[in-house]
DNA sequence: ATGACGATTTACT
DNA sequence: GTAAATCGTCATA
């Protein structure tokens, strides 16, 4: 299967957030089991101008380091005191963007998500569509943690992203995004992504 | 040292 | 539709 070079990344949010729908997000766990979902809705965090950005105003902090760094690595940060959201670095250093991931179609492993999951959860309650249909349920689904920050997604081999079917430009669909009315004007702006 | 808050999810009325 | 859960992070002091 094959994954994407490190120049596939680095690109201005907006565009690799509407590259990224189509694509695999693979997981392989330390005993090698194998887990892989669909992209089908993505965010673009824009950078410094951006006040829904954790970079917003030029912050850089401990937590949002990975937005600073080179593209194609994950950003993983911790919210609400319980839930791990996973973005991809996009651009390059020294602008601090990225696209979050929101949502996945499960493909491979869902016996696996579904075990991870159901420890919030009855098990018998949760479809498959259910299983990666939000930023924080993909990453639980997917065991993605705070050790996963900074993944190099080009060269690792925990966490990366395969070539599926690029999902053609009159089947996205731009919406605002999600749980950002902090972020004024910003909040309003159509750049949350997903397949039509 | 302290306090306010959050790129969410779930359960409940 | 509303609210609780739950705590790391960061700005302020």
């Amino acid at each position: 299967m094959s994954r994407f070079s490190r120049k596939y990344y680095q690109h201005d949010a907006q565009t690799l957030a509407r590259a990224l729908l189509g694509q695999v997000l693979v997981r392989v766990l330390a005993d090698g089991t194998r887990l892989a979902g669909r992209i089908i809705e993505t965010e673009a965090y824009l950078g410094v101008e951006d006040k829904a950005a954790h970079s917003f105003g030029g912050r850089h902090t401990p937590r949002n380091a990975a937005m600073w760094g080179p593209a194609g690595h994950a950003y993983v940060y911790f919210i609400y005191g319980m839930h791990y959201c996973v973005n991809v670095v996009s651009a390059t250093p020294g602008d601090p963007a990225a696209v979050l991931l929101r949502a996945l179609e499960p493909l491979e492993g869902l016996d696996t998500m579904r075990r991870h999951r159901a420890g919030r959860i009855a098990a018998s309650r949760l479809r498959d569509r259910d299983l990666c249909s939000g930023p924080a349920k993909l990453a639980q689904a997917l065991a993605i943690d705070r050790a996963l920050d900074h993944a190099d997604l080009v060269m690792g081999r925990e966490l990366f992203i395969e070539r599926g079917v690029q999902v053609p430009p009159q089947d996205i669909v731009a919406t605002p995004r999600i749980g950002i009315g902090y972020a004024q004007e910003w909040a309003q702006k159509p750049l949350r992504f997903v397949v039509g």
